[in-house]
DNA sequence: GTCATTTAGGCGAA
DNA sequence: TTCGCCTAAATGAC
């Protein structure tokens, strides 16, 4: 039997244990009611409790001699003490605390050594407990009408409201750690049974055992896409910690998903602009992770690149901010081109020419936060989409974008001048995913009337998938110059564009090019507005239509046609190529003033044709022109003949003596024919001029030819025969020296009712074999009068005065 | 003052 | 008996 048992305090769970203790009892009762004193024999037969019995044992410790001497005093009042629990408790009620107003002289003299053990009354622990309900931090006043009502010490109430909070908040962890530890188990188990069902896979048809295989294409798909997102997100943090110097964790913070539209999910299955292609990526951003520097925005508010630069402050930090904001800044064109490439109606619209498409700038603004931020006032926009098959395979493109001098070669009309400034990061792996590069280029158009697009960008190439690739390239004005809007010098930025190009099982491979910049239309003259508004000028189209050119170039080796002049030697092939090539470069540098030759235009003070621009240039010492003054004249008019019409009868050396002062009145006659690629358009030839009379007969015109959907070249120049037979029979073609002229045939872009083109003539002449001579006004005049007499010519031969 | 932590003793259950 | 949990009280840091 006991004197305890349980006690339901009423404060909602809590349980307080009311026990008897007699021990207790004894000693404090021995001085307030010697009469309930309990002797040893008596203890030892009525509680069977060990903990009673140790209670008692310590506290007749505690006190032991006087206790003792006071039990053995009242030994015999046994049956004073047999009273009923709740007599027990009552009475405990009243003494169990030494503010019970005992007064014993014991208790005063060891303030400090109460009894050791002992409980509030329930009554206590119920008010306590009300209190705390409604207050868990009494204030004093509330203390000190708490300990008087229940003649509590003021120390004991301050304790019970301390413990009461220490278990609360243990009660609480508790808690707490329960429902965790369950969530745990609940997904350990869920874990367990996945790996089960994965281990043995049931078909959820038929019920039986399953491979591999069932499993759905869709889900597969997202499996090999969810390994590959990760795969990629790795090796994006690297890519990051190798900027930054630091590692950045993939998964240190979530993904500020305003920057991104449309998920990759969204992608991979609402587009499939690659049906057909096989395998197919749908390429996707990893999340942008913990790229952004310390200073930036908070998630949910997005700043582009160029403002996160600007906000920062000069010197090393600036550098790696500077990094940072390409590396942020490529990721997020990357990001835009690769949708560009994938995403259809409504983003794009078809265009005026089939099979090319237009951007609807609406939807674009739409879904895509403009990653070079807004586009300068007085720019319009140039947006356009390419798609077509081309015959190198992708890794072969990507290395020939990545690396300048290649990328020119690729390009030669479109692209002037061009450098990698810096090397960000040339790739991961042994490849080029990851190239990060900043390049300056010079784009062109074969006019006089369109000044080049000096245009600094990042270049940026990314693995797609398996065979697809995606190069991009971005403006940074605003991130270079630590600006948030690119300089007033710039004319032309690019926005994000580039290619996706994916490997075919033939070989070829099919790219999509996306062309998309903002340029100052003002320096553009009226006559080539439409033509550049069209994409063909410096749209995908030009792009897209070179590479096909030169790659198809690349595929068929150069070869003398059956009705050539066969004592070219290969070696005489190459050489010649190789002086066709410089021929022409250099006819494009003299047409668009690129820096790529040091041409400086004539002042005002000579007068000449309101659209024919004279430049001049002393030539010293370049082997490959003569020395002296050079003058080039270039003009631009619109004709109302077709491109290939004009382009025909410009190439046709039959024809020549129509428009060329050099033919002498006379046929040409074709002596050496290079054929480059299928197009017979795309050539290169030793045209051999009419003797008019015995000094004359020496004289060879070397011609390249070049043609595409964007439009055609016809550059010549006179040779010297010792020179070019040097130079068939593969000797160095660095020493000859020419002074090239031609055509550039550009389509109109179709504002006019009738066919026309847009025809540049270009005359190089050297008017003086002093390069220090002065420039007379006489010689301006000659090659401005050649230059109009040229194109009237052309214009009578085609019917087509205006 | 509070809080975290410790000390000391009691209780039920295994 | 031991173990884990409970309460009351104490101590020291802030």
């Amino acid at each position: 039997m006991t004197f305890g048992g349980l006690f339901d305090d009423g404060s909602g769970g809590g349980v307080a244990r009311l026990v008897a203790d007699i021990a207790y009892g004894g000693t404090a009762d021995s001085v307030s009611h010697p009469r309930r004193l309990v002797s040893p024999s008596l203890h030892e037969s009525m509680f069977a409790s060990p903990g009673l019995s140790l209670a008692l044992q310590t506290n007749l410790g505690a006190h032991g001699e006087r206790n003792l001497a006071r039990v053995g005093g009242v030994g015999g009042e046994l049956d004073s003490v047999r009273r009923s629990k709740e007599d027990e408790n009552e009475s405990r009620a009243g003494s169990d605390n030494f503010e019970g107003g005992s007064g014993d002289d014991l208790e005063q003299e060891h303030p400090r050594k109460r009894k050791r053990y002992h409980r509030h009354t329930p009554q206590q622990i119920q008010e306590l407990e009300a209190l705390f309900k409604e207050c868990p931090h009494p204030d004093d006043k509330q203390r000190m009408e708490l300990s008087n009502r229940l003649c509590l010490e003021a120390r004991q109430v301050k304790f019970w409201f301390q413990n009461r909070r220490t278990q609360m908040k243990t009660h609480l962890e508790r808690h707490e750690n329960t429902i965790l530890r369950q969530e745990n188990d609940k997904l350990r188990a869920e874990n367990l049974s996945i790996r089960d069902a994965m281990r043995n896979p049931i078909c959820c048809n038929c019920g039986s055992p399953a491979v591999l295989g069932e499993i759905s294409l869709e889900e597969q798909h997202l499996r090999i896409e969810n390994a590959r997102l990760k795969d990629e997100l790795d090796r994006v943090c690297a890519l990051a910690g190798k900027f930054l110097g630091k590692p950045a964790s993939p998964l240190a913070s979530p993904l500020p998903l305003p920057m991104l539209p449309n998920s990759s999910l969204e992608l991979a299955v609402g587009t499939n602009s690659f049906a057909g292609l096989g395998s197919v990526a749908t390429s996707t951003l990893p999340p942008f992770t913990d790229f952004t520097p310390a200073a930036s925005s908070p998630v949910g508010t997005f700043v582009t690149p160029a403002q996160v630069v600007g906000a920062g402050a000069t010197g090393a930090v600036d550098k790696e901010q500077e990094r940072f904001a390409f590396l942020e800044l490529a990721l997020a064109a990357m990001d835009e081109l690769v949708k560009m490439a994938q995403m259809e109606e409504p983003l794009w619209i078809p265009g005026l020419e089939a099979g090319s498409d237009a951007l609807n700038y609406d939807e674009y603004y739409r879904c895509f936060s403009g990653c070079i931020g807004a586009r300068p006032t007085g720019f319009v926009s140039e947006a356009t989409r390419e798609t077509a098959v081309i015959v190198i395979n992708s890794p072969a493109l990507v290395e020939t974008l990545m690396d300048a001098a290649r990328w020119a070669d690729m390009f030669p009309s479109v692209i002037a001048r061009t450098t990698t400034t810096d090397v960000i990061s040339s790739g991961m792996g042994g490849t080029r995913n990851g190239a990060l590069q900043l390049m300056q280029a010079e784009l062109q158009v074969l006019s006089p009337l369109v000044p080049v697009r000096d245009v600094s960008f990042l270049r940026f190439c990314k693995h797609l998938s398996e065979g697809a690739w995606a190069v991009v390239d971005v403006s940074v004005d605003g991130v270079r110059d630590n600006r948030p809007a690119p300089p007033a010098t710039v004319k032309c930025r690019r926005l994000p564009s580039g290619c996706v190009v994916q490997d075919m099982s033939n070989g070829y491979s099919k790219v999509t090019w996306v062309e998309h910049s903002e340029y100052d239309e003002a320096t553009v003259h009226p006559l080539y507005r439409p033509l550049l508004r069209s994409g063909s000028a410096l749209g995908a189209r030009r792009w897209v239509a070179s590479l096909q050119r030169q790659s198809l170039a690349v595929l068929v080796p150069p070869s003398l046609s059956p009705g050539g002049d066969s004592t070219i030697t290969p070696s005489g092939r190459r050489s010649m190529l190789k002086l066709a090539q410089r021929m022409t470069d250099n006819f494009c540098a003299g047409v668009c003033a690129s820096s790529a030759r040091e041409w400086s235009k004539l002042g005002g003070a000579i007068n000449i044709g309101e659209d024919v621009r004279v430049m001049t240039r002393q030539s010293v010492a370049d082997p490959g022109v003569p020395p002296g003054v050079v003058l080039s004249a270039a003009t631009s008019v619109w004709l109302p003949a077709s491109p290939q019409r004009l382009f025909d009868f410009l190439r046709n050396e039959q024809l020549r003596s129509q428009w060329d002062i050099l033919s002498n009145g006379g046929p040409m006659q074709e002596i050496a024919h290079i054929a480059k690629g299928q197009n017979t358009g795309n050539a290169v030839s030793l045209l051999r001029a009419s003797a008019a009379n015995a000094t004359q007969s020496s004289m060879l015109i070397l011609q390249e030819t070049c043609t595409d959907a964007s439009g055609s070249l016809v550059v010549y120049a006179p040779v010297d025969i010792p020179a070019m037979h040097l130079v068939m029979s593969g000797g160095d073609s660095a020493y000859v020296s020419l002074l090239p002229s031609g055509f550039a045939i550009l389509p109109d872009g179709g504002t006019h009712k009738a066919p026309g083109s847009l025809l540049t003539v270009a005359f190089q002449i050297l008017v003086n074999s002093q390069p220090t001579a002065k420039l007379t006004v006489e010689s301006v005049e000659t090659v401005n009068n050649l230059i109009s007499c040229t194109v009237q010519k052309i214009k009578a031969a085609l019917h087509c005065e205006t």
